[in-house]
DNA sequence: TGTACATCAGTGAACGCGCGTTCACTGATGTAC
DNA sequence: TGTACATCAGTGAACGCGCGTTCACTGATGTAC
């Protein structure tokens, strides 16, 4: 903790990174309330530096958040990489967005189920999640032979992320329910989501 | 806050219904921090007088999300009434159970986004939402032809389960996503859930 | 009818703790002249 | 080559606050004899 020795002049910078390594390692536990005072000491650091780098505890849980997105989108791009079909290579990926939030219970909370903390004027289309997003989108559509702009790919894309994440985050927060294994879950999920939309009309 | 006066003798157990809605009413905040001192501020009482009901902050918890799953399933019959169609009765179930979490974002995070504390030895057919589980079951059912007790309907109910929570979750801490109309997403993802099921076979 | 005692429904002061935030300071490393 | 100054990367003491928890206490209402 108290091991930490300075950065040589003009590396200052590296602490904002280690700041922000400490503090994910800290939110690995889900339901840690994170605060500056505890992330400084997991740094190693006096309390004042945390704001050398940041205005609050909000701002660095919205960088914390922004890495662990980035870290998502490459884990669903490894697990999806080599299948040859477009649906095999969703259910692929959405199993990986699941097994990846079980994984890391804490780092999904603060991705999505906390209402990470972003000033109103920050429009949609700069927050920390939308790569992911869209991502996500352009892995559903060829699955249901659309365009990643057409609506219907959108509105499918939109119904299966609402299924993943609801999967997640009560497996999560009710682990004491009697839950199916996990892949079968997900698989009847895409093919019941998917199911019919190829043809271009709805149920 | 200071207003209130004893209760008569023999009438002690008033004072826990009064901190079960104060804190109820205090949780009304989503990303609210239930605190014992509040919250015996909010009743107008001695810090210490909750220690007489509560042993602490999580079986205080406890019992708001027992009454709050208890007006969930009322809502939800209230909605679902004079509805003949099984399926129809259905879709307006699952609507308002995604309305009510929308209207009451501090409670429905409480009932069902915290990982709600119980102690290890409580089976979970004694859990504060094991009702309302059966509950849904119970109107899935008769919208696929099954029986309550039938695999096949309790899977459809686990997905439709994981789909609303889902949605009114991620409109709860994703209030920036451009969300398309609740009404249309939920029957699109009643339709698509059970769709095919009453004839026996998976897609 | 009187009185001693028990019970009930709380109170109020005090404790130590971790927190966010402020303020002036430090000490090493570069840069100008 | 020396020296004054600026900058950088932090430090450390202090503040007031709300919190959970403890402890002994209070004062009204009943009950036994």
């Amino acid at each position: 903790m108290a091991s930490r020795q300075r950065n040589p002049r003009g590396q200052g910078e590296r602490l904002r990174d280690d700041i922000i390594e400490a503090a994910s390692r800290l939110l690995e536990d889900p339901n840690a309330h994170l605060s500056l005072r505890a992330v400084a000491r997991e740094v190693g650091v006096a309390a004042t530096s945390v704001y050398l780098h940041f205005e609050d505890v909000e701002s660095l849980v919205r960088a914390v958040a922004s890495r662990r997105f980035t870290d998502l989108i490459r884990a669903q791009d490894a697990a999806s990489g080599g299948i040859a079909d477009p649906c095999d290579r969703l259910r692929a990926a959405c199993l990986m967005y699941c097994e990846f939030g079980l994984a890391n219970p804490g780092h999904y909370q603060v991705t999505f189920s906390s209402p990470l903390p972003v000033s109103d004027d920050v429009p949609w289309d700069q927050m920390p999640g939308q790569a992911a997003w869209q991502h996500f989108v352009e892995a559903v559509a060829p699955c249901i032979g659309k365009d990643p702009s057409d609506p219907q790919a959108v509105r499918t894309a939109l119904l299966l992320w609402q299924q993943l994440h609801g999967t997640v985050s009560l497996r999560i927060t009710r682990s004491r329910f009697p839950w199916p294994p996990l892949a079968e879950t997900v698989t009847e999920a895409v093919n019941r989501l998917t199911a019919g939309q190829a043809a271009g009309g709805g149920p």
